[in-house]
DNA sequence: GGCCAATATGAACGACTGTTCAGGGGCTGC
DNA sequence: GCAGCCCCTGAACAGTCGTTCATATTGGCC
């Protein structure tokens, strides 16, 4: 059964939030991330995301062309945002690849504590998107990939890193996916009642991600 | 052409496993398992699971209560499977708590791999499970967790682990998450087209691990 | 005032959902 | 032959879904 016990008229917490100061695309826009990341993108229904912002199902209407762009449009723009925070957090770390790699771990994992409910989103929900849309989704994660590859290919050159190796040879694209997967899910788990602060989840990834690429020791700038 | 009759023969009944078409049930199951993972639970309907098995919409409920219990049922089996092979795993593996880590990596990560339909359904479908019966996949996953943190526990009283520490203080179990979220999600998108055989990625993963936890170097039994 | 464009409404539509159930075919043991 | 059982069928049910549209309401501008 997807959907809840009949009793319909249950409490949700669904509130209807009097946006009379935003936008009503960026109410919108806000309720679909919320509903989308507690119940998951087919089973909230138009209906539901319009009563979350006062109006009714046809009004969805008048702001987007269909639910499905209405998924592509959030999921767009977050994903987008954080491919260009990735950059901008390696370009500012100086030239020593360890100080580039954790200042991109830094950044990636503060924002999938700190904006958790739209990380998990942009990662959960991408499969029900069309083939075309999807497409640009995909590409900019294979890109933030590449950005963690090109570090490794550096630092692995100047010899500050010394990576694990599967029958004497590298594989860092592996590497790269698997301290990807490690970031990401912190949206999954992290709560900001657990025992760790966001900064203290960062400076642990970071932490953690040095020594998966063996990097030789060094004092952080 | 009629099956033999049991004869007057002492015959032993021998177990019949052997069908020219594998029980209804079983078929239903591995339709699923397939349908979800690559569609996802809600978007995949009774009848296109039975269909893919060549039965109609009906039949389903001469073996499942509901399409829910299906789910659950699927879910539960891959779980319990996954905890019983990573306890054995651990336990098979000697005193040394770098031993116990590395098997449970090799096992966990081999695993995902090779059934990564299963994993991927087992992990990614929970949400839409009532409450009641997510509770002890929830139980499962706890439970697994923490038989990595009582191994790190082991490996830190023993000096032969150092993990990152968080200001001074080692929070073992969000390292368990870490550990577990990059293990995990091998699932999505390990290949067997890739680049790295199931046998080198178990090796991979666990080399990796054994670097998480500042493990001193030793020599695997 | 009139006018226009933007936006909200809520009934309506056709398609699809999980589930039920009367009907029926084909086994088994007697 | 025949009851009893297991299993399957496919129509039917009571909903819900995304989307459309004629209608209404708004607010700014002349």
């Amino acid at each position: 059964m997807t959907r809840r016990k009949p009793a319909q008229e249950e409490v949700e917490e669904a509130p209807v939030v009097e946006r009379e100061s935003r936008a009503p695309v960026e109410a919108i826009r806000a309720a679909a991330f919320a509903q989308f990341a507690e119940r998951g993108y087919p089973v909230v229904t138009v209906r539901d995301i319009m009563k979350a912002c006062g109006l009714t199902q046809g009004a969805l209407y008048n702001h987007f062309k269909s639910k499905d762009e209405l998924l592509h449009d959030i999921i767009t723009s977050t994903q987008s945002e954080l491919e260009r925070q990735c950059k901008q957090a390696v370009a500012g770390a100086g030239d020593d690849p360890r100080a580039k790699l954790a200042a991109f771990v830094r950044i990636y994992v503060m924002r999938h504590c700190r904006l958790r409910i739209e990380a998990l989103v942009a990662n959960r929900e991408i499969g029900w998107l069309d083939g075309e849309r999807v497409a640009d989704i995909r590409r900019s994660r294979r890109a933030i990939r590449d950005i963690l590859v090109s570090i490794f290919v550096d630092g692995v050159k100047r010899g500050v890193f010394e990576p694990p190796q599967v029958d004497g040879r590298n594989d860092l694209k592996a590497i790269a996916m698997a301290l990807l997967d490690q970031c990401t899910h912190v949206s999954m788990w992290y709560g900001p009642g657990g025992d760790l602060t966001e900064e203290q989840m960062a400076n642990l990834y970071a932490d953690m991600a040095l020594r998966m690429l063996g990097a030789q020791p060094f004092r952080p700038a």
